[in-house]
RNA sequence: GGCCCCGUCGUCUAGUGGCCUAGGACGCAGCCCUCUCAAGGCUGAGAUCGCGGGUUCGAAUCCCGCCGGGGCUACCA
């Protein structure tokens, strides 16, 4: 077969501009990504704004500023273009009234003029009984007169429908359970399980790989698409579902981790995330745990994707955070480290990096390590002999070049000349400077200030006027 | 309720009939290193493989039932 018969793969995310940028929207688009990657394929982004009450066009910025944080830029989409634009359904209203038209001029589809309260008592009636809820097809075989108010919907053939799902492999559902569903609202916008596969077959999507909670869904898109003509994409993949640390179902409101923005505010590294993320759900059945991106490109397969919803959680994150904070380069570290800590130079952050390396798993924790570089501590209560060591320590450091070796060397001369161990020098010295009984290494907790402050600071608990 | 998906240490998982006295990682505990805290090294605790029946010489692995969790069942996506 020569190459051209072959349809080249392309791949989508369908976001919905209706509030921040989903944890979820990140690992869908990241498998996706990786698929059209490791295929030479176009990965699209499609905005699904068919929801006028929730919509809000900023969300959608967001949505954006989310994904090219992490990395996982698109070939298509609004703000590019593309061979099969527009990329906002919003803009394709025009498309689903014509597929629309067609399918109520064969029979495929029919008008609605139920009300919402009608609707509702159809199923409240037969919650009552006991029975599955299937819509009556009132309006399809007996529509009411004089009302002018519809929605439109689709007409459903019966009969099984089966498809590929590249993790779970065969599927097959029995369409004669599925009621006739709405495929067009009476405001005129089309509705997801009608618009989604529409623009699938029109945009020649040829691998659908989503979250886990549309396996449902796609029987209803099938149809639509075997309805309208066109070729059905080759496969589907749908993704494990993240959950909450409970194993329930994480909401707006009660998980903050949902919001993908969060993650850069917090001072976790694009590429950890990501690296995090895939681990969610799939692993390359060996003990490798860090990966980069171009790795995961060549090694990840939908054979390995777990079938069942994982747990997020904190504590791994922070892990894979760690490590890749300590494979950083110290410049690499500084850079990325300067949003954080808007109070330092440019120089300071770089002397404080490499200590501040293996201390922080997420590059926020730096500030509570840092803090002490600009604010004033209060200075510990400390018993004569610590005083003591201090007011030698000061002494010893007057004289002292100002950068962790020298102070080390003079530091050290004060701890033999005590006889103990160096931890009772140390300390005081660290709760002067800091405040607090943890810090980094002592020379360079001193040498990240400047000489004067940290004199001072000494003098202060030492008794001493400076 | 109906349909669908899933069920191995606290968590993420390896495991596809004998290599499993169930392996790894995170977390946890201890030790080493060490000026504190980390990082790093070593050691350890932690899973009767959801439960009950089968099949088999042999089951975490195959079959059935039950229970549990999740998804869909909207004029949300």
């Amino acid at each position: 077969m020569a190459v051209s018969d072959r349809p080249s793969v392309r791949v989508r995310i369908a976001p919905s501009p209706t509030g921040f940028a989903h944890l979820g929207t990140a690992s869908s688009a990241l498998y996706n990504l990786i698929f059209a990657r490791a295929h030479d394929g176009a990965f699209v982004l499609r905005v699904d704004d068919t929801d006028v009450e929730r919509n809000r066009p900023e969300y959608e910025q967001v949505i954006y500023e989310g994904l090219h944080w992490l990395g996982l830029d698109w070939d298509e989409g609004p703000d590019k273009g593309g061979p099969t634009a527009p990329y906002r359904q919003s803009e394709r209203l025009d498309i689903y009234k014509e597929h629309a038209a067609r399918l109520i001029a064969e029979g495929k589809a029919y008008r609605c003029y139920c009300t919402a309260e009608e609707l509702d008592a159809e199923r409240k009636q037969a919650q009552a009984e006991k029975r599955p809820y299937k819509y009556s097809r009132r309006c399809l075989l007996n529509p009411p007169e004089g009302r002018s108010e519809f929605t439109v919907r689709f007409k459903v053939p019966g009969g099984d429908v089966k498809f590929t799902d590249m993790i779970r492999g065969e599927m097959s559902f029995d369409s004669a359970l599925i009621g006739d569903f709405i495929i067009v609202k009476s405001d005129t916008y089309p509705t997801y399980n009608y618009a989604s596969p529409v623009d699938d077959a029109t945009m020649n999507i040829t691998h659908v790989i989503r979250g886990e909670e549309h396996l449902s869904n796609t029987p209803y898109q099938l149809m639509v698409i075997d309805a309208l003509g066109y070729a059905r994409p080759q496969a589907y993949a749908h993704m494990p579902l993240i959950l909450a640390n409970d194993g329930s179902k994480m909401s707006k409101r009660k998980h903050p981790e949902l919001n993908l923005l969060l993650y850069r505010e917090q001072g976790y590294l694009p590429e950890a995330l990501i690296n995090y993320l895939v681990l969610l759900g799939w692993n390359p059945g060996t003990s490798q745990e860090i990966f980069s991106f171009d790795e995961l490109v060549k090694i990840f397969s939908f054979d390995r994707v777990q079938h069942g919803g994982a747990r997020f959680d904190w504590d791994k994150l922070n892990w894979i955070n760690g490590e890749y904070i300590r494979a950083l380069g110290d410049d690499d570290l500084a850079r990325r480290l300067r949003p954080f800590l808007p109070q330092l130079d440019e120089a300071t952050i770089e002397r404080a990096a490499p200590a501040l390396k293996t201390r922080i798993s997420k590059l926020s924790d730096a500030v509570g390590l840092l803090d002490y570089l600009w604010t004033d501590p209060l200075p510990p209560a400390l018993d004569a002999d610590a005083a003591g060591r201090v007011r030698d320590a000061l002494a010893a450091l007057r004289d002292a070049e100002w950068e962790p070796a020298a102070i080390h060397e003079a530091l050290m001369r004060v701890v033999e000349k005590s006889g103990l161990g160096p931890n009772k020098t140390f300390m005081p010295i660290r709760q002067a400077l800091t405040g607090k009984k943890i810090s980094p290494p002592i020379d360079y907790t001193l040498a990240l200030l400047p000489k004067d402050v940290a004199l001072s600071r000494l003098a202060r608990v030492a008794g001493v006027s400076d």
